[in-house]
DNA sequence: CAGAATCCATGTGGATACTG
DNA sequence: CAGTATCCACATGGATTCTG
């Protein structure tokens, strides 16, 4: 950081990183559609916990950031398919990553009490 | 995830780890650890835009989550330093990579424009 | 099926003033 | 220097209802 001088949180990659992924579900989001193609109710089966809004939210934001894919099939009823895009891809290993940091976490805390 | 079982968010890793560092600032606070130990006031020059209050309370929780460690010196004027934890060390390559992964997204997204 | 719209509670975060 | 304490605005997120 040069000689302490301020950062423009703007250009702060790791704020901008983590401010694209962080967001609220993201996680178990991202971590279900790097496994595999999703749809949408497929996904709010194994996260019964987000509320349709909310899942709505977070999907459009990771669309919009370009991280995900969405592909809308004309049909009825209604077909929507969430897959990563290249962006997306590759941040994958970098959250595999971040998961065994995690899981090792949990178990070191778990461990202690 | 087996059968589309349903995630449980306590135990989904992806989302224990970004909840560990998504907090806001976090991503600065740690860039600025991450490359060496910090004072106080040291951070809040760095990172102007946070307050005082939010300095305090995500570096508390960055130590709750013994990410970071918190050493005060007892002397007047008080002086404390903030420095990784060995858990906060594991972190730092994949926090360089997400730096590095947001970074050429940056850049794609600027290409675009 | 995959959402959009609305209403509402609460949590988060900012500004300011004070302190050991 | 390194925080606390208090007050308050606003954004976030939940529940519910409706729809192409």
């Amino acid at each position: 950081m040069a000689q302490n001088q301020p950062i423009d949180p703007l250009f702060c990659p790791t704020e901008t990183a983590l401010g694209l992924i962080g967001g609220k579900w993201k996680g178990m989001i991202l971590w279900c559609i790097c496994r595999k193609t999703m749809r949408f109710n497929e996904l709010h089966r194994i996260i019964p916990d987000i509320s349709q809004r909310m899942l709505t939210k977070q999907l459009r934001e990771l669309e919009d950031h370009k991280i995900i894919v969405r592909k809308v099939y004309p049909q009825i009823p209604p077909k929507v398919e969430y897959s990563l895009s290249t962006h997306g891809e590759a941040l994958k290993p970098i959250l595999d990553q971040l998961e065994d940091w995690s899981r090792s976490y949990l178990e070191q805390r778990q461990a202690e009490s």
